[in-house]
DNA sequence: GAATGTCATATTGTCCGACACTAAGGGGTA
DNA sequence: TACCCCTTAGTGTCGGACAATATGACATTC
């Protein structure tokens, strides 16, 4: 006979209070917005000390579901783009994923996000763009502030569709990716000028609101972008921790 | 004359207690694996209380940076896919996203997914993979088991594309996608043979590593999808909570 | 009346000390 | 060696304490 092997786990005090705020947001009871009683009062709410409270507190604060924007203040709140971007970034740097893993999924992305971005962004988004581009542009040979336009252009272009879930799945994979144009740059001399020409014709495209023409320039992009990564010799190496230049 | 407004934050103890350690595991001087000592020895460390290193920890165990294997151990940990699942998938709920969103981003992931796997999957994952089929192909008529197990298989593909990027972005849009099967099925009768019909062509073009096939028929399944979708009026409908059906 | 200044209060961040419970390792026995 | 018992250290939880300060109410000034 086989005992199905249920993984029993005891469930602690401060893990039952962060569970049930939790649930009870998720369930809508809890709105964002909403103010949470004091940590005494959740105390004797809960039946338990403010310490186990508190730490239950801390859980929910690091998920991003309750933040305080004062001491005094703890609301609930939707979790933050920024931080999902930040903890899966952390967490694909830690597994060691390749610059091929990363490109084969940006592959797709960017073309989808400057498709759609050509579809609806407003003609004050692309003007925000081209200015993006030409700050870009008269980087030239300044490495950090070149990525950081880079990063920015290409994160432009996500939100500018309009779709937020594309926008959370892109961030952290560009955002790695992107930090691997330093290693590329000094092997490939024209590597930088396709660049420019890319962006240059993207927005373009996105003026004609053609998707079609937007979409193929981004593929050409990124294309372009692999093959730099191939010359200097990065297709399987590991791509670096954002958090290591900042 | 303009302030530049520095938003000044106070960093309390428990926070850089958290930081610090997450510091040393981000530059690599403490490794996945490795194991943390003691609260107390922490506590002493830092020249702070136990409490305080406890809501850091709690910080920290919730990052996933983290965990304890049983109550005594406390190690370095790389985050788990599922735990940046779950947390994505909340915030896409907790953000409202509508199924449009997710359906224009599955378009271009299924596909890629399918096309990875083709070229990249064994023959015994492709045969477990004919294995989810067939169970999901008996267990016509009872929804919630359909749901699982057309997940189920959906992941397994994008596992098996060896691209652990793609795995994670992937992940809770799907899992949050497919649940509104649910709420299609009922309108589109023929929907549920040609889904049937599309994982079937899918498994095969994988036995002949067609990449190209395997993407077209990956792709025609999402746009299925969607004409389900569109039957049942779900365009701008916002996707469910997957922890609602939990 | 609006803006500014003062003040009392409640709440947080942190500390200390304590205790029950149990996982882990050590030592003894078969 | 393999098994069992036991000691011990470390966690989870508790209760209480205190300084610092955000907050809202109130008083003052123009």
């Amino acid at each position: 006979m086989s005992l199905t092997p249920r993984p029993i786990n005891v469930t602690f005090a401060y893990q039952q209070v962060a569970e049930e705020i939790e649930s009870q947001i998720l369930r809508g009871e809890l709105k964002p917005g909403d103010q949470l009683p004091g940590e005494t009062e959740l105390a004797q709410l809960f039946g338990v000390t403010r310490s186990t409270v508190r730490e239950g507190l801390r859980h929910l604060e690091s998920d991003g579901l309750v933040h305080r924007p004062s001491p005094r203040r703890l609301e609930v709140t939707v979790p933050q783009a920024d931080q999902l971007t930040t903890r899966a970034g952390r967490a694909m740097a830690l597994m060691k994923v390749t610059f091929r893993e990363l490109w084969e999924v940006t592959m797709v992305t960017e073309p989808l996000a400057a498709r759609i971005a050509a579809e609806r962004a407003s003609a004050d988004e692309i003007e925000m763009l081209q200015g993006l581009h030409s700050d870009l542009v008269g980087a030239e040979g300044q490495m950090a502030r070149t990525i950081e336009l880079d990063e920015a252009f290409h994160t432009r272009i996500g939100e500018m569709g309009r779709n937020r879930v594309l926008g959370l799945a892109r961030e952290p994979i560009s955002l790695l990716l992107f930090r691997g144009f330093a290693q590329i740059a000094p092997y490939a001399t024209q590597f930088y000028k396709r660049q420019i020409e890319a962006h240059s014709n993207i927005i373009a495209a996105m003026r004609d609101r053609d998707c079609d023409r937007a979409e193929k320039w981004a593929r050409m992009h990124i294309e372009d972008f692999w093959r730099g990564a191939q010359i200097a010799g990065l297709e399987d190496a590991v791509a670096l921790n954002p958090r290591a230049l900042s």
